[in-house]
DNA sequence: TGACAATATATCAGTTTATGATAGATAGTG
DNA sequence: CACTATCTATCATAAACTGATATATTGTCA
């Protein structure tokens, strides 16, 4: 059976894209994507455990994300629980990226300060 | 007294971005909001009344959108009321689309398929 | 060893945000 | 005249997000 239609899943609510974005580097355990997200957005998105343990639950639910049946790093913390990207997962990260590219696109042109 | 620091709306509401966006053409009444944004969308955003005007309201209050003082187009339906960004929705604005020109920055380059 | 911070997952209760449905009124069209 | 589109608005509900808290382990440093 095919995966659903990525466009049905957008737009994406902003925490499920951040924790897509942070899966796009790997699989990745909560705490870490906690950490990435925060790192990569310059301080400016800070996610509380509520927000990323509610979030991942739906990514999981939409067969966005998945959780890794293996253990990436032998001898880790036990504690650990990784999540990849599943195949729709990338896709609706993709499509979601694509229309915020729009609307950064449609943004810059009107702001654009005295272009002629 | 100088703006309130535009990063301290970060992240913006989904909602209260698109409105943003489609104020960046210009002013605009609200029912030509709703419709500049599913058309900028392709239709993958459809912004109902509720969602709309409970998005302009809260941009009003923080003083990121003003209604119109006067009547950009003489003639028309009177029943339109007019919005436009303010200084600081502006930078806002602005600010929202450089944090989301990261992320897509950050996707693409991690989802590009067999690059090396 | 003992104290303390960081790591790691998890949930509760509450706020904020988003939305479908509905309403009411005017304008345009066939 | 009927019908659709335009235009603003709100209610009640659902969805999303969050601070606080809980529990346990691991790492650091004196």
């Amino acid at each position: 059976m095919a995966d659903a239609d990525p466009l049905s899943f957008l737009p994406l609510p902003q925490a499920q894209f951040h924790v897509l974005v942070a899966l796009t580097e790997g699989e990745r355990h909560g705490y870490a994507i906690m950490q990435a997200v925060e790192a990569s957005s310059d301080g400016i998105v800070r996610m509380g455990p509520a927000t990323l343990y509610g979030t991942l639950k739906r990514l999981v639910d939409n067969g966005l994300a998945a959780e890794s049946a293996h253990r990436p790093v032998a001898g880790d913390d036990e504690r650990r629980r990784y999540y990849r990207l599943t195949g729709l997962g990338r896709h609706v990260c993709a499509a979601e990226a694509d229309r915020l590219a729009g609307l950064v696109r449609i943004t810059r042109k009107n702001l654009r300060p005295g272009l002629a």
